[in-house]
DNA sequence: TTGAAAGCGCTAACAA
DNA sequence: TTGTTAGCGCTTTCAA
């Protein structure tokens, strides 16, 4: 039966219920301590008659444990998060933790708002995307007491552990391999970048690589919002018009890079042999495209994987050591889009 | 300066380093209460110096107060909830309330797990996709008091309120466009449904609406796991060598759509004159599409706004009335994949 | 405008 | 194996 009148249930109700002292109903509703077969019957046959949920407001604040790993990230909408977290959950749900996940729209300001937000419910560990945060978030951060890891990015240095890939250098072995592959007219697609710091590493890594190779870009092209295929479709075909000789177009993350092979296929351009193309993060959507896109795997799941892992071990034993710095390699899969040399 | 052991700092610290009452503090930092110019700032400083988080799990418990909204979904990796998320987001952030969300992989025990797992945080209100729900799920709503909105469909009894679609009347509308336009040999695509209730309605609306017609569907084939667009691809293939007479396909979403829709301009196939199609969702990443594929809109961002509404309104003013069922009406998108008549 | 006391619902620690 | 007591860190309430 539910309750009639609107307060909640308490333990104390439960208690009264089964004739068990309160304390006692504790012990059964956690599986902690000896309970005799008998009291644990009563116990739990009293708490779902009444519908009871347990109130991990009060039992946390008694406790001072809370079972909560707060995971910040930019965004939701993209396929690229979604994938972290799959890993994240995996190796949490083996363990007493929760991941809870905040969305800071790329936005400094919000990532702040949200970290403070989070922290003041006391978790027990933080993973938090990205490695450049203001300083009031790092001073947070530090304060805190508590595991973080940062993902995502290994260029710089972490507030406590990190966890993810170079991403500028993930931009210069793509550069590399488009210059090996004797493309020479290149064009640059990407996101506006003030914010999105991974993106600005790439495309830093890249023209280090092309200038390397004596190459700079011949054209570039910057947008934010809208559908990602549909700007890909549109900045490839200005870009076309406007730099007719182009022979590879690097784009900076899959989605606009299949917008433009999409264009590019309508065209009737001859790929990778008159245009070559790459995009970066591996995203699972392309298997399904005319044309296996060339593309950087970001390492997504794994990231998350041993992030978690590396919050859940700190957690069960404070003390002991972990790997501070973990760089994942990401590889290079060529597809049908950029000459293999 | 970060405090120096471990131990995280509380309202107690920043009363002694500012001489200021714990009372007052508390005050100061929820602007709460009248406080004069002169202590506030003392008592700003020195929870800035010391910086000092809030601990928002002993004031729930003092207040009895949580501002969080339980959000439940089957999952984030399709887009369909990342937009229903963000209508929810941007409602709750003219608020005090934050969504926190539970993701249940369409499981029905996990539903209930993670229903269980944030009802024990005392949420102000919970938003749970969906109407079919196990019994001890619905009690627990039922016995939490708090506002609970279920969305997404409405073909069914909520709990409380409800807000979304008939998924019974998408399918039948788009059975009956389908048979307007003339088409007749119809093939379905879609998940495996035993627990996509909206799916499977969706079928059903559809199957009903060609057998009003006279019509039975020709073929069909569910898939689950992998990349849609592949899926789609392949299923799309399949099923026209094993019919080759088929002149429209209908697909459970966009994704597998597009997926069929690539493959079949691959083979020149003529769309929509020697075949149809249409999805559902209207998801955006349509547009960067070689041909814009008809389509229903879920009214997901609508969805994820009008919920947070309710939820808004009814913790504001608990006794407020609030419409207890709200359904939206999708339009189709013809696109370029279905004949207009 | 400020402060003191009581207690939110639970669990740690100890006692029986 | 079970129960009792004393808080966890804050806010409510009431008094000054």
């Amino acid at each position: 039966m539910a309750n009639e009148d609107t307060r909640p249930l308490t333990l104390r109700d439960v208690s009264e219920a089964s004739g068990v002292s309160e304390m006692t109903v504790s012990r059964v509703l956690r599986n902690r301590g000896d309970v005799s077969a008998a009291t644990r019957e009563k116990v739990l046959e009293a708490a779902k008659a009444l519908g009871y949920v347990p109130n991990k407001i009060a039992g946390a604040l008694a406790s001072q444990r809370v079972n909560l790993v707060a995971v910040i990230i930019p965004s939701l909408s993209n396929m690229v998060f979604p994938e972290v977290m799959t890993g994240i959950s995996r190796v949490l749900e083996d363990t007493e933790l929760q991941p809870v996940v905040g969305v800071t729209d790329y936005l400094p300001e919000k990532e702040e708002r949200v970290l403070y937000e989070m922290l003041s419910w006391r978790p027990s560990g933080v993973i938090i995307a990205g490695i450049e945060h203001s300083e009031a978030a790092r001073a947070m951060l530090k304060a805190s007491g508590i595991p973080v890891v940062e993902i995502m990015d290994v260029d710089g240095t972490p507030v406590d552990s990190m966890v993810g890939i170079s991403h500028r250098r993930a931009g210069r072995e793509m550069g590399k391999a488009i210059l090996k592959a004797g493309y020479s007219r290149i064009g640059f697609m990407g996101t506006k970048m003030p914010l999105d710091h991974r993106a600005r590493k790439r495309f830093e890594g890249f023209t280090e690589a092309l200038a390397k190779g004596g190459i700079e870009i011949a054209d570039q092209e910057f947008y934010s919002g809208g559908s990602a295929l549909a700007k890909g479709r549109e900045m490839t075909e200005a870009m076309l018009k406007r730099t007719p000789d182009l022979d590879f177009l690097y784009y900076s993350n899959d989605m606009i890079g299949a917008g433009g092979m999409l264009y590019l296929i309508e065209q009737g351009i001859d790929i990778p042999g008159q245009i070559g193309l790459a995009g970066f993060n591996g995203v699972e959507l392309l298997q399904g495209l005319p044309r296996r896109l060339a593309t950087m795997d970001a390492c997504r799941l794994e990231i998350g994987t041993k992030a978690a892992q590396i919050i859940a071990g700190l957690v069960e034993d404070p003390k002991s050591t972990v790997e501070k710095i973990v760089e994942l390699t990401p590889t290079i899969s060529y597809g049908d889009t950029l000459k293999r040399r």
